[in-house]
RNA sequence: GCCCUCGUAGUUCAACGGAUAGAACGGCUCCGUCCUAAGGAGAAAAUGGGAGUUCAAUUCUCUCCGAGGGCACCA
């Protein structure tokens, strides 16, 4: 990656690591700039301008016009410009090999959308769905080895609520405020009419349920391209024969970390972390939720020996990042393992005023519908380019309306300009040479270079900070540079070498927008 | 009451403590013999209020205001 050679450069004129190497926005501050003048002047006391200028000077020396056509010290900033040539071998270097990423490779658990068996896959819960799916996408690029992990929360007090719930509908029990309600429990009555009258037993029925709604919720997935390799029963996995409960408790008490409290077991949180103590095992003997969680993680960390477990949970959970952490460290496992992101929760809007979604009273949007609505990529496309921190509005009208400008048919549209050229010119590259790109000498030749290069630090920066939106955000970028280059510059017609070099751009830009493409998951399309 | 997020153009969203705060949609001006105009060029338009730290703050700290979400022997 080019940020490390510069970075090299750097080190070997100043003799330490210092400063950041920024990616340039804006084509007049070149490809890469420094802020390492700012952080001298204030050691030397002297004004980062001239630092800055020596430092130019200086890298420019040391470089002797290899790698750099211009090294300018604007603002207290060293800005380097990428020579053409470089830019050439770079790009080629990115589309035609496996890039290889210089990272610490692990072993990591994603695990995501886990929503409860107990009503359909909600909009909302495609938030984490495609940060997770995608997230995963990247750190498999970069050389990561990733489990995509889905933990099916099918044990506890819900399923057997969803029992209830059934058989009040069904007219067998009376009904509550708190049951389940909405068409798919109708559905559902239907689908376990046999059970129902046999047994009557909630908890049974609650399971078959949770079952059944099990196998749509893979079905949605798999339609919205969401893909896992684990689905993790609770019921089968922490609460089944020789489980990993009693060894938890045993690990607590052997650490000191218990004590009985009012007929329970409590979990000295207070100990180990500002933490409230906290209920492990409640006075009728069943554990609690936190406690299986904990049994749940212990057996990513210690017993399938994960480096790393990624947690992805609605902000409906944050409250429960610290306890968990502190949950985990308890049982000796260093906390900073487990990364617990947060989406934020999408608000429905619908006419203007916000619906409060529930799956309980059976109020929301299914993932299915909106797919049905507006599409998987617009849908892929519209939750991933905001970051996870935002509250999002989602009015589906106004979904639906916008669909067709949606972003995302901007940065396929500037794909299929790309493959409409290669088809009409009946070209037959196989391999891009360097020396064919290196003919390349417009502006908007070398700014769309200068976006291809950047897909290595892109995927390496998302890889380290999770931040997936910057992704889909680059791939805009490179649509922009590609609908500009294809405004300006003719293919077909032109000289047979200028036509050739553009062509073996045009063949590059395609390749390495089919990688984002399947990192982000949308479709690749011939024609729109 | 305590805790966690978030307040940026009219709207929906960007911006590892860095340069002139970027896009898209909407509104406005242009571009049509030519590889799909689902495009291009241009102008207008924003950091909730107030302090502080810093050479530098949308970003960090404090405070106020506003929005959302949590504070169970529920999961």
């Amino acid at each position: 990656m080019i940020e490390e050679e510069i970075k090299k450069i750097i080190i070997k004129i100043v003799g330490r690591e210092i400063g950041k190497i920024l990616v340039s926005e804006r084509a007049d501050f070149g490809n890469y700039s420094s802020n390492a003048p700012f952080l001298l002047a204030k050691e030397r006391k002297q004004p980062p301008e001239s630092v800055a200028k020596e430092l130019a000077e200086k890298i420019k020396l040391a470089d002797g016009g290899k790698l750099f056509s211009k090294v300018e010290a604007v603002a207290g900033y060293v800005n380097f410009f990428i020579a053409p040539s470089v830019l050439a071998e770079k790009v080629v270097h990115i589309a035609t090999k496996k890039y290889p990423f210089k990272i610490k490779k692990q072993k990591i658990n994603l695990e995501f959308v886990s929503a409860n068996p107990t009503g359909p896959l909600t909009m909302a819960n495609g938030r984490g769905g495609f940060l997770g799916d995608v997230l995963a996408n990247v750190l498999e690029l970069v050389g990561h080895k990733v489990v995509r992990e889905y933990y099916i929360n099918d044990a506890g007090n819900q399923i057997r609520l969803l029992g209830e719930s059934i058989l009040a509908e069904s007219g067998n029990a009376p009904k509550k405020e708190e049951y389940y309600q909405g068409e798919y429990v109708k559905d559902l009555v239907k689908a376990l009419k046999k059970e129902i009258q046999n047994k009557k037993d909630p908890e049974k029925i609650g399971r078959s349920a949770a079952d059944l709604l099990l196998k749509e919720i893979q079905a949605s997935l798999k339609n919205a391209g969401i893909n896992f390799d684990v689905w993790y029963s609770e019921f089968k996995n922490l609460r089944g024969g020789k489980n990993l409960i009693s060894k938890i408790l045993a690990i607590l008490g052997k650490n000191g970390l218990i004590m009985e409290k009012e007929g329970a077991k409590w979990l000295k949180s207070s100990e180990i972390a500002d933490e409230k103590d906290r209920v492990l095992v409640k006075s009728d003997g069943q554990p609690t939720y936190f406690l299986v969680d904990m049994a749940y993680h212990y057996d990513k960390f210690v017993k399938r020996k994960f480096d790393k477990a990624i947690d992805i949970w609605g902000a409906d959970h944050h409250g429960y990042v610290a306890r968990l952490k502190s949950g985990v460290k308890a049982i000796g496992i260093e906390p900073d393992k487990l990364k617990i992101i947060i989406t934020q929760l999408v608000r429905l809007i619908e006419g203007g005023k916000e619906i409060r979604m529930s799956k309980r009273k059976g109020e929301f949007i299914t993932l299915d519908e909106l797919i049905r609505e507006v599409g998987v990529d617009s849908a892929r496309y519209f939750f991933l380019m905001n970051t996870p921190d935002t509250h999002m509005d989602f009015d589906l009208a106004l979904a639906k309306e916008r669909s067709i400008k949606n972003p995302v048919y901007y940065v396929q549209y500037a794909y299929v300009r790309m493959r409409s050229i290669l088809e009409k010119s009946k070209s037959q590259i196989k391999q891009i040479q360097i020396s064919t790109l290196r003919k390349l000498q417009s502006e908007s030749e070398l700014s769309l270079l200068s976006e291809l290069i950047k897909f290595p630090y892109m995927a390496r920066q998302t890889s380290e900070d999770y931040q997936v939106n910057r992704l889909a955000r680059y791939a805009a970028e490179i649509a922009r540079a590609i609908h500009n280059f294809y405004e300006k510059e003719r293919v077909i017609g032109e000289q047979k070498d200028i036509m050739e070099a553009r062509l073996a751009l045009i063949v590059a830009t395609k390749i390495i927008l089919e990688k984002l493409f399947k990192i982000l998951g949308i479709s690749a399309p011939e024609k729109m």
